[in-house]
DNA sequence: AATCCTAGCGGCACTCCGTGCCACAGGTAA
DNA sequence: TTACCTGTGGCACGGAGTGCCGCTAGGATT
């Protein structure tokens, strides 16, 4: 019976460079399509390396824990946003290449809408599994925080304002791409986000400090569009600065 | 041997209500102590039972995990935290009713310095610990953007106002307390909570948001007085009320 | 005070995750 | 072909967490 089973006579698939990313990709859509049919923690690594045909201890060399299994680059996608963030243009506004770097991360998932839908899925019903999405998202949220911290040094309250904006981005971000998941992936996530990084630099993007500078907000409601606010108030503070 | 270092002729202290506390305080003394000396991987549930002097399976009686042990009573606070907002005064402005809660929690660290030290210390050190400590840090988030949603209901982008703001009073208690258990205790954390919390709702809390108006907020520093910034951007407002 | 009753404990056995170790196979280079 | 040498399978082990069961201490009942 497991003979005849095992018509594949060990093909040893993970020898070659190319072998180790299909043995890769086998191993986490048959733990995927386990965890979906029988729940994730009814599922056992054994079951999963049996559908792929290897042995149980290959499974912990492709993948650290049966967790990591179900967000298997994350490591990669944390760095290539250090990258992005490092290679950072130091004239654009900070929220600026922050935003750019959370359009990057969904990104990410929209590149793979059936697999984040499968995740999400996942996550919503595992509890160890939302807490560790929840702990991979934090990842995003340090990286943007040390930068914003960079970009502000020196800033009155430059290292709260920077906490702030970096959890307000990940909030925005986290808040387009629930409502895309939980529509199925049908929401343009793209142009959603861009709205709410546009919120988010509405509210904590401009600056707010306290030092022997006064700060002031001013709050009007108007039917001039927002452009003219703007440069009319641009022009009076180009005065205040003059004095 | 094992008959003399037992001197303690099994007390059977968890029988009475009050002996289960005692015994439940002493698991949790004995577990961070252990934690502390040796590293938390280190240390087996068997060897901190061996101190007390209970069966290892009695620790899993009073702990659900071995990481449980280090977030004592995580649920209790939070169902604490709900409580105070689900009783908060409707009248109250969103985020007051949001940062009095925050202040709360951080009331909830502050009551046992030396605990919250040791705690800091091993989730800096121990990456599970620190992905817990995370995620148990998101349940309050999520309860504070479940009230502001309820608060902020119906109006524009209300559920990713909700998002943020809630997002942002946690980032700005974290960076506060972090700010405290760096320093051993020392900062006045209610102080720089209160003047963090202000720093949120000048910044989220005041109103954004796209209809036929336009609600323009705009943040300056500068070193003239706040009457004389008033008087001129009135000024400009008048002139555009009259376009 | 003697007896019943029950909640809580100890301990055993088990599953499963994760890891160190070692023998071995299969591709590669000389 | 022969000598590596990387990746694999299998084994054994430790530790977390769980179900089960017998037991006993403490409180309730009379």
């Amino acid at each position: 019976m497991t003979e005849a089973a095992a018509s594949t006579p060990k093909p040893r698939v993970g020898r070659t460079a190319d072998g180790r990313r299909k043995l890769r990709s086998a191993l986490a859509v048959a733990a995927l399509d386990l965890f979906a049919a029988q729940g994730y923690e009814a599922t056992t690594v054994e079951e999963i390396v049996d559908v792929v045909g290897v042995g149980r201890r290959t499974f912990f060399r492709y993948f650290p824990s049966k967790e990591a299994v179900v967000f298997p680059d994350h490591r990669e996608r944390v760095t290539e946003v250090v990258e992005l963030l490092e290679a950072a243009d130091e004239t654009e506004a900070p929220l600026a290449a922050v935003g750019r770097t959370a359009e990057l991360v969904l990104e990410m998932y929209l590149a793979e809408p059936e697999i984040s839908l499968k995740r999400f899925e996942l996550t919503r019903q595992v509890p160890s599994l939302r807490d560790t999405e929840i702990a991979s998202i934090d990842r995003y949220q340090r990286v943007f925080a040390r930068y914003l911290r960079h970009r502000y040094a020196g800033q009155a309250d430059g290292e709260l304002r920077a906490a702030v904006a970096a959890s307000a981005v990940v909030a925005a971000h986290n808040h387009v791409l629930r409502e895309w998941l939980r529509s199925g992936g049908v929401t343009d996530a793209r142009t959603e986000l861009r709205q709410a990084l546009r919120f988010v630099t509405d509210t904590v993007g401009t600056a707010a400090g306290s030092d022997s500078e006064h700060v002031v907000v001013s709050v009007v409601r108007t039917e001039a569009s927002p452009a003219t606010v703007s440069s009319r108030i641009e022009g009076v503070l180009r005065e205040l600065s003059d004095e």
